[in-house]
DNA sequence: CGCTCTATTGATAAACCTCAAATACAGTGG
DNA sequence: CCACTGTATTTGAGGTTTATCAATAGAGCG
C-alpha cells in the first residue's frame, strides 16, 4: 500500500512525529487507519472504552467534558498536526472527554495494541508522546489557575485569544475565526455563562476591539486585547 | 554501588517503575541521585529551568502555581511511590510549578540526560512516564471542571476528601490528616478564600461531620462528606 | 505572660448568575 | 422577494454567592 503523500507531510509536520526517519514516517503512516467525519460528528464520547489515539489532518476537533449536573466545559481544541487521546495507550481506562468534529474533519487513527507496538518500536514515538501530555498538562495547569485568579472578562479575553490562535485567518479588518462559535460555546470555554460572554463582547465591540455578529467574532484590536487579557 | 534495599522497595512499588525487572530497576535506581529535605524545603521553583524528575520516596510534596496577581494555587501533593516533574524530559523547558516539601521529605532524581536515556534503554519506562502525565492530566481536567461547575463549599468537601487520600490515618475518633494544612491552604487547593474554607469547616463541625483545631482536622462522618462532595 | 500566627465571625460589597422578555439574524419555502 | 420560523443574541432587573475587610478570639511558644 502507498501512502498518501499528503498525509505523510501532514504527519511529517505533527507534534506528534515530527523528526522520525522517512521510512519510520511510512511504517507510522500505514499502520494508522485514515477517516473523514462530517461536521458536528462524534468522533468518541467521554465514558467510552479507550481504544485509539487520533491525529488530526484537517479541520478540527473540539473536546469538551460534561458535568453530572449538566455544565460543559470546553477542554481545548485540537488542530491539524495534534494528536488527542493518548490515554488509549493504557488498558482499561475510558475516554474523559467527548471529541466532537468542527467543520469537516480528517483524522488518522492508531489503536492501542499498534501504538504500544510502534513505541517499542521506536522509543522516540513514546517520548513525543510523552511532550504532547505534558503539554497538555502545562495548558490546563494554566487555565485552572486563570480560573482562580482571573475576573470573567479577562478570561473571555484570554478565551478570545486562544481560539483566535487555533486558527484565526488574517482579513482587512482584522482577524476573524473562521468557524461558527456561538455565545454558549464561548461562555462553556471560559467558565462562565452565555450572558456575561455577550454583556463583555457588546462593551469590547462598543471600545472597537472586535467586530461580532451571529457566531462569528472578528478581532480588530488584538494588541489591546492581549493587554487586558494580561494585566485584567 | 551496592543499591539501598529500602529505596529498592519503593521504586519497585512505584508508579514510574513498577514492573520492571530487578535488573533494570537496580540500574534506574544506582543512575538516580538521593536527597533528603527538611519541612519546606522548595525542591524546585515555578520558571527554574527543569532538569530533573523526581520520585518522592518518603513524605510528600506539594505543588503550587503562582498567579501575577498575587494567588496561588495547589496543583496537587505527590506521595510516596509517586513521581513529578516528567518535563524534566524535554529540553528548554521552566517548571511550570513550584515544589515544596511538606514535612521530611525524601526523593529520588533524574536529570534530562539519564533520563532520556533510560527511556531509550527500557521503552516500557517511556510509557510508565506517560501513563503518569496522562493521569495527571485526568486529574486537572476534573478539578478544572469541578471549578466551572460546582459551588465552593462542595468543592471545599472534595478538598478535604482528596487531602485525607493523600495520606489520611485512621484512629479512633475518624480520620486524620497527620501533616499541619491551614485554612488557606485548603482555600488554595478548593479556589476560594481562608474565610470561606473556615466558614464552610464550622458548619460541619456544628453537624459533627469533622473535628477541627489549629492547622488540624478529622473528619468525624466520611460518608456524609462524600455525599454532599458529590451531590451538593 | 506576652507575642505571633491562625482561625472565627460579622458586616458589606462586588461579581456574576438566573430568569424573562425583546430583538436580530439566517435559512426556507411559498 | 418576502414572510415565517427557529435560533442566537442582547439587555434589564433582581438575587445569590462569595470575596473583602475589620475586628476579635484562640493556640502555641519562648
Amino acid at each position: 500500500m502507498k501512502p498518501d503523500p499528503d498525509i505523510l507531510k501532514i504527519l511529517k509536520s505533527s507534534e506528534f512525529a515530527s523528526g522520525l526517519k522517512q521510512e519510520k514516517l511510512i511504517d507510522v503512516l500505514t499502520q494508522g487507519r485514515h477517516a473523514r467525519l462530517e461536521s458536528d460528528d462524534i468522533l468518541f464520547s467521554q465514558g467510552d472504552p479507550a481504544v485509539s489515539c487520533h491525529l488530526v489532518l484537517k479541520g478540527r476537533l473540539k473536546l469538551t467534558k460534561l458535568h453530572e449536573q449538566g455544565r460543559e466545559a470546553i477542554v481545548r481544541y485540537i488542530d491539524p498536526g495534534q494528536l488527542t487521546a493518548a490515554i488509549a495507550v493504557f488498558k482499561g481506562s475510558e475516554y474523559p472527554v467527548t471529541a466532537l468534529a468542527v467543520g469537516r474533519t480528517e483524522i488518522l487513527s492508531w489503536n492501542r495494541k499498534i501504538m504500544v507496538h510502534l513505541m517499542f518500536k521506536y522509543p522516540e514515538l513514546a517520548i513525543k508522546l510523552l511532550e504532547v501530555a505534558v503539554t497538555r498538562l502545562d495548558e490546563i495547569q494554566t487555565r485552572y489557575l486563570e480560573l482562580v485568579a482571573e475576573q470573567v472578562d479577562q478570561r473571555i479575553a484570554r478565551t478570545l485569544l486562544r481560539i483566535m490562535k487555533h486558527g484565526g485567518i488574517k482579513t482587512s479588518a482584522g482577524i476573524e475565526i473562521p468557524f461558527p462559535i456561538s455565545r454558549q460555546e464561548m461562555a462553556d470555554y471560559a467558565g462562565t455563562t452565555l450572558f456575561t460572554v455577550s454583556r463583555t463582547l457588546s462593551v469590547w465591540e462598543k471600545k472597537g476591539w472586535i467586530k461580532s455578529g451571529r457566531e462569528k467574532i472578528t478581532i480588530t484590536n488584538v494588541h489591546a486585547l492581549v493587554l487586558f487579557s494580561e494585566i485584567g
